[in-house]
DNA sequence: ACATAAAACTAACACTTGTTAGTTTGGAGA
DNA sequence: TCTCCAAACTAACAAGTGTTAGTTTTATGT
């Protein structure tokens, strides 16, 4: 990994502030103080407090974009997408825990960059939801309601930085497939 | 349903706005537009921002804490227990959509009652993990690990009050029934 | 040793915040 | 009609907000 210039450092700082008490309540004074500057001399890395918002939330949720449009053209099983989905929301989380909180609980205070953001989410579920409803008519799943599926598997997936800086010893591929037994296969015998 | 008092409805229009915003980013003239009063008005029912906050999570966090001890305590197999619990989630829930958004977002935002609910919280997700580990004992359930299972069940049941709205057509006991299926018994074929 | 530019600083701004004090309004019961 | 009180109001406060302008410090390559 390459060394992070000024500015990925406030980035970063501020995703681990917005995370403890969300972007609200962070002020710009917080975060110079956690950066150990003024307030002021933040002005020489970035253009506002919006602008670091945006920065943490739009850079996943590009992320997620990419990695589910590779999902969707794979020629493989519905099930199998599904897994690749789980491994992709582990991935993405475990590389960074603070910028998901944001993504989470901060998304509907982005300004110019809000429909936008509401748009990769859409195409996002849309396309989950439609992996779901050809593994039920490919036979490959139950027949339960597949929005519940989708609400079910996707909120677990998005609460995943709440839990995994609590689990260092976990690593990322035993986390994946941990879950993919439980939110899949089922729980009871 | 008895009227409401007008300090009720304060919190209740509260707990809207907060969901929608978050507690950090509802200003009292934000709240007291949405009552079609001003600011200062509000004083005369509450005593300050903080109170209304603690009104809304306290009360349900006290009562997924009664929920529970009725649960712990009753004479049935451990799998129906994790049952009643689902369903516990969504009968409060459907009762307080927007506290729970609150509940879910807003804690960390919580002064002289942040110690308390902690306590209340934690003694809850132990009852839950203690829950499902004796279920694994007693072969009702495979042998997965158990936090996980825990994890996955309460993130989606905490992230209902995003979902039950948007579908008013679904009664609380079809989805509890929903839920209970794809928690339980697996998606999978 | 010196020039340069990145990155810090001080000081201040216009505005918003939660909250208080004191006053007026409006409607229900006597 | 008068009393009374809940519930609204106006005005103001002290503190905190994001951000700007202009200046000084610090480190690096020549």
């Amino acid at each position: 990994m390459k060394a992070e210039t000024r500015k990925e450092e406030i980035i970063n700082t501020a995703a681990k502030l917005f995370k403890e008490k969300g972007y609200s309540a962070v002020t710009m004074r917080d975060l110079a103080t956690a950066m150990g500057i003024k307030a002021a001399s933040l002005y020489n890395h970035i253009t506002s407090k919006q602008e670091i918002l945006k920065a943490i939330i739009i850079t996943i949720a590009e992320e997620f974009t990419r990695g589910m449009d590779i999902i969707i053209n794979a020629e493989i099983s519905n099930i199998s997408k599904l897994k690749q989905i789980v491994a992709l929301h582990v991935n993405i989380t475990a590389n960074n825990t603070n910028g998901m909180a944001s993504l989470n609980n901060d998304w509907m205070h982005l300004e110019d960059q809000l429909e936008y953001y509401l748009q990769l989410r859409n195409d996002y579920e849309n396309n989950f939801l439609e992996i779901i409803k050809q593994g039920i008519l490919a036979n490959e799943m139950k027949q339960s309601n597949p929005e519940i599926i989708m609400f079910s598997m996707l909120t677990t997936l998005r609460s995943l930085y709440l839990w995994i800086p609590k689990k260092e010893d976990l690593n990322a591929n035993d986390l994946a497939q941990n879950l993919n037994e439980v939110l899949i296969e089922g729980i009871n015998n």
